[in-house]
This record gives structure tokens, sequence and C-alpha cells, in this order.
DNA sequence: GAGTGGTCTAGACCACCTC
DNA sequence: AGGTGGTCTAGACCACTCT
């Protein structure tokens, strides 16, 4: 007899992917199956649990558990620290800072992160290079209220790595999306325009107000991978 | 006092973000959680397993429980089926099967997927649409392995569907980038050849042996969310 | 009302790894 | 060698929701 929840988890699994359960149908109740293994609820719980959080079980409170019938499949992403992501590839990762103004940011943007129409946020934009080639261009706008008096300057540490070491863990959102370089991305990053770009766009938030919204527009071959 | 798991979680996280456990600093053992909180050791690890699979935690047996320093944050990204995308949008959903012929893959692809060079697979090409308009083009290579006898013919089910639903789960690897639309592309999706394209790859291998590959180009604007 | 999953407890054993 | 997290158990209570 094999032990273990994750053992657990691959019958279940198995007997899905056999059509044993098919998709939609009821699978039997954790106490039915603890007792078919031979084992503590508490393990089947886990299991199961571990299937719902992939998106392949569904599973209600008296309703009981079901296959997923719309098998979305839920994928961890990782995101690093640029950085990191140079590294990562036995490169050598380096940045200017190309811009750095007090300024007030386009309308739209400035409702977005929830601020006065008038608010003034420090714009930057970074450019990162990977063994001295153009790697990703950052454009920034940060929330004047989250920098200490006086502010760094982000020569010597990017503003990237700034905030995950100085604001901490916070919740934001993210999208990818693929866009033709405009001038000031093809400048920086050497490539014609409309040159199609892979880009990045985070907004952070801390429990009260908006920290950054940054744009990264990634130079070409750029690919994000995981595992499903 | 507030109860459960995810409110140890909530207390441990703020310890982190108000630097009380800086990055890189050791946390107390989860028996001495316990015993501050006045709960089961098994109630503190749910909380503290919880962190590290967020990337906020680092956790080694003996080791202890360290605030991680690089803040890899993950994200969970959500991969549905192309027609539940289109319908969460409100949108009509259908498709066209441009093209479904036996066809040996390019030797890259072969090789990729770990096929003789000479296997004949199944290539299918299939454009979506959303209320009519262009959603994204499918250029699907598929193991006829999988396939029953007599095959499908994929007018009535697109290839995604049927897959999910007759082959099921199975473990592959995503990638994303952007590309310029080739000739093809553009033709299908009605737009000047080079303009940016969102491109999703994607490997699915069953146990055994590769079920499919599949590109995926959406029309321009098209965006992936997600929240950190 | 009753059956399901969600959670918690107190205790235990184990694998692992640093000391 | 000893302390850590990882896991399992047997039992319990609760929240939810379907009937």
């Amino acid at each position: 007899m094999v032990q273990g929840w994750a053992a657990i988890r691959a019958e279940v699994l198995r007997r899905i992917r056999v059509r044993d359960w098919p998709p939609g149908g009821l699978i039997p109740s954790e106490a039915a199956l603890a007792h078919e293994f031979g084992c503590a609820r508490a393990t089947v719980n886990r299991a199961l649990r571990d299937l719902a959080g992939a998106g392949v079980l569904e599973r209600r409170r008296r309703a009981g558990t079901r296959v997923a019938t719309l098998p979305v499949r839920r994928a961890m992403l990782e995101i690093p620290v640029i950085r990191q992501e140079v590294e990562a590839r036995g490169q050598v990762h380096a940045f200017r800072l190309l811009c750095r103004v007090p300024q007030v940011p386009p309308l739209p943007m400035a409702s977005r992160l929830g601020l006065a129409p008038d608010t003034v946020m420090l714009h930057l934009e970074t450019l990162h290079l990977a063994d001295g080639q153009p790697f990703v261009l950052e454009d920034r706008w940060l929330n004047p209220n989250v920098l200490p008096d006086p502010a760094p300057d982000f020569t010597a540490i990017s503003v990237n790595e700034w905030l995950v070491q100085n604001v901490g863990y916070s919740r934001g959102d993210i999208a990818f999306s693929a866009l033709g370089a405009n001038a000031r991305e093809a400048e920086a990053l050497g490539v014609a325009p409309g040159t199609a770009l892979f880009v990045t766009e985070r907004t952070t938030w801390s429990p009260a107000a908006a920290i950054t919204f940054v744009r990264l527009a990634h130079a070409p071959g750029y690919r994000m991978q995981t595992m499903v």
C-alpha cells in the first residue's frame, strides 16, 4: 500500500484520467475514500483540497466533490525581480536611469490609481541591460508618499529592488500583452518602431493607497514560461 | 481573538510587512507560534505552509522558517478553454476549421515532442471568432495515436475542447511571447503583417508520449491578467 | 434535517539537516 | 544528536446548503 496524501492525490487523478470518475460526476465522500484507502479523513481532505486548488475538482459543502467539467487549468507564474531574471540566464545585469522627474500623471492613470487628478508622482524610466544589451525598458510612476525624505536617487539600486526591499509585500494586479514599440521604446531598446514587444503592466497597492504603476517593455525574443 | 489559520496567516504577514520579522530573518518555530497563538501546531503549519507556497516564506527542516529575501512573487494564472474565454466577455464563440491534414512536422518540432523525425501528425488550423470577429488563430499539431478510429472531424467541436473532454488532464508547458504577425496570421486575423500579436505556445504530454503542440496567435488588444 | 466539506485539536512518528 | 518542519491519526465541532 502506497502511503501519503500525494499517493491519494495520484490515485484520484488516475481515476479521473481513465474516466472512472467522469467530468461533472460526483466522487465518493471524504469519509468513504478514507475508509477505502485505510487512512484518516484529514489525509483524504489534503489530497482533494490540493486537486481543487489545481482546478481539477470542484468542492461544495453538502453538495459533495465533482470532477470539474470546465477544465480551467491553473498554472503558477513566477515573477522574479529583473536582476534575478537576467542573472538566471547567466548574464550580467546593469541598468541606466534614463529619467527621474516629479510629474503629474496622465488623467487615466491617476484615476486608475485612485489619486486626485493633480497629484504629483515620481516618474522614472530605467533601461535594464543583460550583458550590455537592452533587456527591458521600465516606465514607472511612483507614489512619492511611500518614499523617505530625502528620496533615494535610484542610481545605485534599481527602483524595482528598492521597493521590494523597503516597501515590502503588497497586493496588485499584472497584465501581459503584445504591443508595437513606440518611438521611445524603439530608441531605448534599439529596435524599429512597431516591433512586437512583450509588455508587462503592473499596479501595486499598499493596504491604504496605490504604491506604483510600472510598464515593462521587453526586448524582442522575450518569453515567459511555466508548467501546467 | 480572531480564530483560524487564515487569521494566523494574516498576522504573520503583518509582522513581515512591518519588518517585525525582516527579510532573510528566522521566524519562531511552529511550536513557539502555536503556544503564542494558543492553537495547535497543525494550525500554524497550515498558515505557514500557505505563505511558503506564495513565496513569502522559505522553510527547511531543521533550519527553520525564514522570510524570503528574493521576493519571487508567485501568481496564479488561469488558462481557460477559448470558448469560455470568449463567453466570459459576453460574446458569442464560433470557430472555423481552416485546415486538417496529416503531415510530417518540421524537424525541430518532432524532436521537441520526442517523436521520430518522419512521424505523421495531424495538422489543424482553427480560427476562433468572438461575435464574428477574429479572436485567435490556433495552429495545432496532434499526435494521431491519441485519436480514436475513425477520428473525429472537429467541425462540430473544437480540437481544444475535444481534447480536454476525451484525453483528459495531463502535464505540459506553456510559453507566452510577442511576435509580429506572419502572412498567414495576418490574413486570418485581418491585420497587417508584422502587427504585434500575443502568442501562446503550449506542449501537452501524456505520461507516455507527446499529445499535442499548439500555438495561439491572439488578435491585437488581447490581454492576459491576474492578481498577485 | 441531515450530510457534506472546512477546520481544529492533541498527540505522534518520521525525514531531514544543521550543529 | 537534536530540533525542525512534514505528515498522519482519531476524533470533534461547525458552516453550509441541498432536500
